[in-house]
DNA sequence: ACAACATGTAACCCCAAGGTTACATATCAG
DNA sequence: CTGATATGTAACCTTGGGGTTACATGTTGT
């Protein structure tokens, strides 16, 4: 995943209203905008724009019947994120969740690192 | 985890310098505040105002030692994110996530984990 | 002591995110 | 056909995020 794709899903998701609009859609697949938009105290349009943020991030998928755009939920971008995330950081979770003392003595010495 | 934490981790993690400062503390543990600035073209000033919004979501630590502030990653939000997501969408992960954790509960070396 | 250094605070600027209203288009129901 | 419905586009406004410079405070080294 790259930095830009990885850009959009987080930016996407920071925002609370999108992270609800995420979980109503994945609640009940296949719902329309309008649908969505009366969940929420903010204008349809307004709705709208965050659908495509997250349907730009890829945090979306929708197909269009008739007049109707029917939206669905894909969590595979988050699953890329996390991935990513607990792979970058690996050390720090192993060290977490195995032994947490082990984990600060055995790094205690990289504290006294020069800082140049 | 309330979704005001969840909002300020997210908002956090958004913005890709922010990304880059928790890559350079997790990687050199008490770095000083103008040893991570030297890393960007910004200005010092908008470092610590990133910095302080990392330390705010609770993603670093810091305590000072003389006039130098030392910096500490700290991965427990990112852990607190992960389990909100896979709790729920929980539907839609199957046996990925529980994959991955695995994979991290079990890690014999950082090595291996990279390859994934 | 004092000069250089690391950090902190204050006041300000710019622009994009997030919101609005108004209007346009396309489709369904009668 | 015709009116109601669902979505899309356009133009605009306001707020706050991210940046800056200037200045202040405290600490280290010589």
């Amino acid at each position: 995943m790259d930095t830009l794709q990885l850009d959009l899903v987080l930016a996407a998701m920071a925002h609370p209203s999108r992270r609800r609009m995420l979980d109503l859609v994945s609640s009940m697949p296949g719902m329309s905008v309008t649908a969505v938009a009366s969940h929420f105290d903010v204008s349809r349009i307004a709705v709208m724009k965050h659908l495509r943020i997250l349907e730009t991030a890829g945090l979306i998928t929708s197909r269009k019947k008739g007049r109707v755009r029917h939206l669905f939920f894909n969590p595979i971008p988050i699953q890329l994120v996390y991935d990513r995330w607990t792979t970058q950081y690996a050390g720090f979770w192993a060290g977490r969740m195995a032994d947490l003392k082990t984990r600060i003595e055995g790094r205690a010495g990289t504290e006294e690192l020069k800082s140049a």
